[in-house]
RNA sequence: CGCGAGAUAGAGCAGCGGUAGCUCGUCGGGCUCAUAACCCGAAGGUCGGAGGUUCGAUCCCUCCUCUCGCAACCA
């Protein structure tokens, strides 16, 4: 599919960040520096490109953000977009548009999208039951659901996830839900939604992924998709009641209250940037959209291929536009030995490297290189990957600093002293087999990181252009020129050989300027400058070209690439990160099984708290307790953590399920004494009705263990 | 349990059927033009474990163990 000829025009794209709060170098490294390092080796290339990403600025998480600061939605994606962009901008990411999806252009083209796919009857509608605030008179969005989570018990945890614990939830699962519009207990209610049938396109999708991209995409991705088709394609529900979003079209029968769902309407904002990045430079969008000799290629992170390989590809098929060519996803990058977190503060925010080491006084745009070079060092292209301090030091000084940095500060200071500033001539005649060699190898390189480039294999480019740097190194000093000047006193003749010897390692100097450019662009710049060159040099076809400066030329007194960075530096950004973490160990969990009250503390810190808010005594005396003995005990089948019991109440036998099992083998449980909430509403789990829930302390290890009587008593005596 | 990805020198990674490779680090040597930089050389791996296919497997197949995701689940 790829490696074809070469296509009439490129759209590019990299993931719409969310632009509820700021981004971390994860996502730079995920999606946008691979995109843009691609981007820029087309520009290079004069090819057509336009490269769009914007802000994605629905979905509840910005209402509840907007909660959260004390202000409204549009208050924080206004705050959160422009910080976003410049973000972007001054680590050189070069969007031809920086878009955002509360823009009018992006309303329209979205409501157009779900017009057509309605009108053409490729979108089906279902009633379903959804939690509705009868006070507030609207249906809640699973963050609107705060209740006691059924994992640590916390109890303002949300209808999406506990905050405390980290857990992925349905609002279902919650206990004792309350809606945070109102504080009351929602009531379930029925409504209609759209919803897009991808079971019907399960067949396209099998042929397009599995069969005609099976080896030219990436195997993590094609892994993924296949883990979804074979899973079996449901109908997704494509609309939402809610008032912040793009609103479904009037025209629409039953549109009322209705906007569409995020995930609906955030890829369609990439059409929606190529159509304003076309108003602003005159030119027209749809050939990108909707011609197949367009190339169309999504950057993002693996958290997103489901939606860029499965769902978006559905919508842009059904609605006649092309495809992508290819989904080169990113897996995560770890730092120090830890997931990145939004919520326990693990993590490096763009933001923080800008202010800690671009601002001018740090060292100023070179050191965006430096991260972009880190970055794409480690880019998790084939699996997770790591984001180290040290790692980042090392990088930095022993390669950016020793190998690159220094072959061409140590080119232009001997050019100085031994050239007299100029650059010298080349003397064919004299040219042996090492320079040769050298000049044979520019063109290798450039020939290698062009093949890498177009598989996507950014790491590996970047390294043969380190490699060409490390090569002229040895180049030098097998020449050694400054050896050679010694003779020149008894020699003139010598001269030739060290201008043919530095002649080469300018030319070779320019050609990385060229090489690196797509990686590092503020390097190239000023390597330009340094040769006191055009930027227009940096055209990808000069590259291998050893006519790339003018024989006589003066050049500028050296100044050096890169900074090496001190290891207080690097001990300094590694406190910083651990002071900043927010503790994940539940401070006290003793307590697995308590019941506690359902608080309507609307508005309290998501962080766990030693004590529970205050029960009064009727509270507690609402839970029935009782002891009874484990009689029978069984692993539920596909299920990890889940035993089923029998327990033995003294009145009765009850089938209890209980998430133990990591902790407990059955056939060592039958006959213990527990104690057991007898009047719990039952639940059904995997299917089993479980009735009741044995109370279990969980000390600091994390081990389990019975709450039981001292010694046996009577089955169904009560505790108080 | 299921699905996906991974497990290769001290660290980080590549290789994916034919004498195990790269970068950093370590050790020894050389050079001194250069940001104590650069260049040369060495040590260091039974390629997670067990089977199998093959003339031959790190690479293919099967099973197992562990790690990370997803899903499930957490009363």
């Amino acid at each position: 599919m790829s490696n074809q000829e070469t296509p009439k025009r490129y759209l590019i794209t990299a993931a719409l960040p969310y632009a509820n709060g700021l981004k971390h170098i994860g996502h730079l490294a995920g999606a946008y520096l691979p995109a843009d390092t691609y981007v820029r080796y087309l520009r290079a290339q004069k090819r057509d490109v336009v490269f769009v990403c914007g802000s994605d600025e629905h979905g509840t998480a910005i209402p509840i953000q907007a909660t959260k600061e004390g202000t409204t939605a549009q208050a924080i994606i206004d705050k959160y977009h422009p910080i976003i962009e410049q973000n972007f901008n001054d680590l050189g990411i070069s969007f031809d548009i920086y878009h955002r999806t509360s823009d009018p252009i992006h309303h329209e083209t979205a409501r157009e999208f779900f017009q057509s796919l309605n009108d053409k009857g490729d979108l089906i509608t279902k009633e379903s039951e959804q939690y509705f605030d009868e006070k507030a008179a609207s249906f809640l969005a699973d963050r609107y659901i705060k209740g006691t989570c059924p994992n640590c018990a916390y109890p303002a945890a949300y209808g999406d996830q506990c905050e405390n614990c980290g857990k992925s939830l349905s609002p279902d699962e919650l206990i004792n839900p309350v809606s945070t519009l109102s504080g009351n207990a929602p009531i379930k209610k029925s409504t209609k939604h759209w919803y897009l049938p991808l079971d019907r396109h399960e067949a396209f999708l099998r042929k397009w992924i599995l069969e005609e991209h099976a080896n030219d995409w990436r195997s993590t991705v094609v892994g993924q998709c296949k883990s979804w088709i074979d899973g079996g394609l449901l109908p997704r529900a494509v609309t939402r009641d809610l008032d912040w979003g793009v609103k479904v079209p009037e025209t629409v029968e039953g549109s009322a209250g209705k906007v569409l769902y995020v995930w609906f309407d955030a890829p369609i904002g990439y059409i929606s940037a190529t159509k304003q990045w076309a108003l602003n430079n005159d030119k027209d969008w749809k050939p990108y959209w909707e011609s197949k000799d367009t190339k169309l290629v999504h950057f993002i992170g693996k958290d997103n291929i489901v939606f860029h390989c499965i769902i978006f590809p559905v919508m842009l098929q059904l609605h006649g536009n092309i495809l992508p060519d290819n989904v080169p996803a990113n897996e995560f990058m770890n730092l120090e030995g830890d997931k990145m977190s939004t919520s326990r503060n693990w993590k490096l925010e763009m933001e923080d490297y800008i202010n800690d080491f671009i601002k001018p006084e740090n060292g100023g745009s070179q050191m965006a290189d430096v991260l972009r070079y880190y970055l794409t060092l480690i880019a998790p292209e084939s699996k997770d990957s790591e984001f180290t301090w040290k790692g980042f030091q090392d990088a930095n000084n022993s390669e950016l600093v020793s190998i690159f940095g220094n072959f061409i500060n140590r080119a232009l200071v001997l050019m100085h002293k031994l050239c007299k500033g100029k650059i010298p001539p080349l003397h064919a005649n004299l040219l042996d087999e090492l320079d040769k060699e050298a000049i044979d190898n520019i063109k290798a390189t450039k020939e290698k990181v062009e093949k890498l480039l177009e598989e996507y294999k950014f790491r590996d480019a970047l390294f043969e252009v380190i490699n060409l740097a490390r090569i002229g190194n040895q180049y030098m000093q097998k020449k050694e020129p400054w050896i050679v000047a010694k003779q020149l006193a008894s020699n003139p003749e010598a001269q030739k050989l060290i201008d043919n010897c530095l002649h080469i390692c300018l030319q070779l100097t320019a050609n990385l300027a060229i090489l690196i450019n797509p990686f590092l662009p503020f390097t190239a710049k000023k390597i330009c400058y340094l040769l006191k060159v055009v930027d227009k040099i940096l055209d990808w076809e000069n590259a291998g070209s050893m006519k790339l400066l003018s024989v006589g030329y003066s050049l500028r007194a050296p100044e050096l690439l890169f900074r090496k960075i001190e290891d207080e530096e690097i001990i300094k950004q590694v406190e910083k990160l651990k002071a900043a973490a927010v503790n994940k160990e539940p401070i006290v969990s003793a307590s697995v099984g308590t019941l506690p009250k359902a608080g309507p503390d609307s508005g309290s810190e998501p962080r766990a708290s030693a004590v529970k808010p205050e029960i009064v005594f009727d509270d507690f005396a609402k839970i029935d307790l009782k002891v009874g003995t484990i009689v029978a005990a069984e692993k539920v089948e596909k299920a990890d953590k889940l035993l089923k019991l029998q327990v033995d109440l003294g009145f009765e036998t009850r089938t209890i399920v209980s998430g133990i099992a990591m902790h407990f083998k059955p056939e060592d449980i039958v006959g213990k004494q527990v104690t057991v909430v007898c009047n719990l509403a039952p639940r059904k789990m995997r299917g089993i009705e479980s009735n009741g829930m044995i109370l279990m302390a969980e000390d600091a290890a994390g081990k389990l263990h019975f709450i039981n009587p001292e010694t046996a008593i009577d089955n169904g005596s009560g505790v108080s």
